[in-house]
DNA sequence: GTCTATAGAATGATAGAC
DNA sequence: GTCTATCATTCTATAGAC
């Protein structure tokens, strides 16, 4: 079951999200295609175990929002952390990106438990803009700007770090374009 | 052969990129698929006719830069102009979008032919942000900017505009970053 | 639970008549 | 250039023996 949806993990990252097949899944573990049936009624139940699994290790890559780390304490070093933490999520593991945050599986719609799990993701981004005071339409701009520039590096540069050198400046211009009445000694120090 | 390309676009709008079939596509201009292979090779050719045309497309859906236009003339009012036309292009046909700027149909690789339109429109783009003061890193933090508003907008809102209300907001964010030395007259007026 | 056998439906592409 | 015929492949999924 758990050993089932490992493999199609491992399968997907090397053929594409899409190309997964249960010949080869079941390959994979060592059975045939049809024995998989026993575990999954059909292919999307696979995908939608790995869409939660997936929304899982979200919540736990953004963890707890640093309450105050040294030098860069309040809400712009929270700031940093956050994006920083999304970003190497994202692009650590391309293609469970592309299940959890891109619509590319024809007709795939997650189940109502795994859609529970996304929503909880989502929320606990939430919660942590909140904290940074990032709210409202806010938040809109802060997840357009951090996802452009994981769609960039992972479209443009794979493997590189030509968006990923550009994540500080972007989050410094969205703090202070977002969070409102930033103290003066919260903006001294620049990331490079 | 225009009237092929032409009916794949029909049906890719209604079935997905990835939808396209030899067969409809036939039915489509009134023959059979076999028949479509007196034009085309290969079904990768008809997408990358697709590609070239797109591209092209987008050349002429950028246009050339308004030198002054009324009171927002300038560097600022340039910007606002181009990610709008920018955002317009990708959001009017997110089929297109995706054919352009996302790598999602597997195996296609643009033929040379084609990628010199791609390279050309590219340049097109640098062009007129360079016009604008927008150069080197500061491109790549300009195309994650507004293509991440265009995904958050045809991902999470498709026909609304939930994101498309941000874009001006981001131009100026980027802008004020972005272009060095901006006189303060061209500042005066917000949009909203 | 895993297997064999097989259904059933797509698909891209080729050969050759007309 | 368009057709018929057909190949060859791939895929998800079901039935039923063991």
């Amino acid at each position: 079951m758990d050993e089932v949806v490992a493999a199609a993990w491992v399968l997907v990252r090397a053929q594409g999200l899409a190309g997964l097949s249960m010949r080869d899944l079941g390959e994979q573990v060592g059975m045939r295609a049809q024995s998989l049936y026993s575990y999954f009624a059909s292919k999307h139940e696979i995908y939608d175990a790995m869409f939660a699994e997936g929304n899982r290790s979200f919540v736990e890559a953004m963890g707890e929002l640093p309450e105050s780390t040294g030098p860069d304490s309040g809400p712009r070093g929270a700031a940093h952390t956050m994006a920083h933490r999304f970003f190497e999520f994202c692009t650590s593991d391309p293609v469970r990106y592309q299940l959890l945050f891109q619509r590319t599986i024809p007709d795939f719609v997650p189940s109502e438990r795994s859609y529970a799990v996304a929503r909880e993701a989502y929320e606990v981004a939430l919660v942590q803009l909140g904290a940074i005071g990032i709210t409202g339409p806010g938040v809109d701009l802060w997840t357009a700007v951090v996802t452009g520039l994981v769609d960039q590096q992972l479209s443009n540069d794979p493997g590189g770090d030509r968006w990923a050198r550009l994540v500080d400046r972007a989050v410094d211009m969205l703090v202070a374009e977002l969070v409102p009445h930033l103290p003066e000694n919260t903006r001294t120090r620049s990331r490079t």
